[in-house]
DNA sequence: ACCTGAACACCGTTCAAGT
DNA sequence: ACCTGAACACCGTTCAAGT
């Protein structure tokens, strides 16, 4: 005799972003998952393969609201312009959602990698802002300087490893500036 | 009536290293520990507070050979090619040792992160590369902006984030020549 | 068709008991 | 003084049994 459904995948979803959010990934266990969304540990398993199941889904949900808010933040038609709003944008996101970054950057396991597709407009984005100063030559190498810049500016500040004293948001500003003239400018 | 010590903190740590590399963070039980110096697990809590204290061992052991790598590197009195030699640096040391380089930049954790001076001898030869492209006012903000943009490639790199082709080496090398124009460079 | 209790193989950690 | 078995409170996961 069916059993009318108690709970849904969006449930389970939404509830892991809650405790993920609160608590981190070690805090996220199938145990308080069931009981937010109200089953039994055992019952997750209908909707879901397994606890790193779970995982990639939010790592890949992760992955396109921050590929949205960079694709928002773009498209002024001034490079200049665009690099330093998409890296704020991509700064604001983090502070706004410091596990969403955290599992986007920190997850290695193969599987938990989403589709190269989902980070499409991001990609596109940034890859426009460096060719359209650094040359289309030049555009994947610059690409890859401004995020390698970016994410490791962001998840040292979210670590706490800018100790030094200072001003954080005049270091992310000084970033900024210099990271343009320095792909604008001629190779030396 | 004292019983012989059957094993020690140092080859606790040994035994932890050689796990760690192997299996990462999440394989690092204390059972695989116990059993890999020839003790039950409750005896390595003579030795170890806790599983996260002998975490914070090994991220204080990495830190402490990272920053000898860095130091060792700089120092040839020429900026632009210390800069060079200690990006290359920390970049082999991120390749060699990939789990600690990942929990030296990788824990969040108050209480895993190890005193400022451990890492005093880095700080310092970034500070005075910084300071002799940028000038003295801008040493900090230029370190910053060194060691982000180090770190952000090196941790994208090993999470395997570059997936549009082209030569990574290549990448790393135009950040580093890009960086010194920039940092050398007036703002605009 | 979905949910559940019971079970299994793991964790970290504590502690009284052994030597 | 150090080591151990037993125990406790947790994990993720499976599966037969219930509705």
């Amino acid at each position: 005799m069916p059993t009318p459904a108690r709970t849904s995948l969006d449930a389970i979803i939404a509830a892991a972003w809650t405790i993920l959010e609160m608590d981190g990934l070690e805090g996220l266990t199938m145990q308080r998952v069931a009981v937010a969304v109200g089953v039994r540990p055992p019952s997750l398993y209908k909707r879901v393969r397994s606890r790193g199941d779970l995982v990639r889904l939010l790592v890949e949900d992760a992955h396109r609201r921050l590929a949205a808010a960079i694709d928002a933040a773009a498209g002024s038609g001034d490079p200049w312009r665009d690099l330093a709003a998409v890296a704020h944008a991509f700064r604001a996101f983090a502070h706004a959602h410091p596990r969403a970054y955290e599992i986007v950057f920190g997850s290695i396991r193969e599987d938990w990698r989403p589709d190269l597709a989902t980070l499409a407009p991001a990609n596109d984005a940034v890859l426009s802002i460096a060719a359209s100063l650094a040359g289309p030559d030049q555009a994947l190498n610059g690409a890859r300087m401004l995020v390698a810049w970016a994410h490791g500016f962001v998840s040292m500040e979210l670590a706490g490893a800018f100790r030094l004293g200072g001003d954080i948001d005049d270091a992310f500003t000084f970033g900024i500036e210099r990271l343009a003239v320095a792909l604008a400018a001629p190779a030396r």
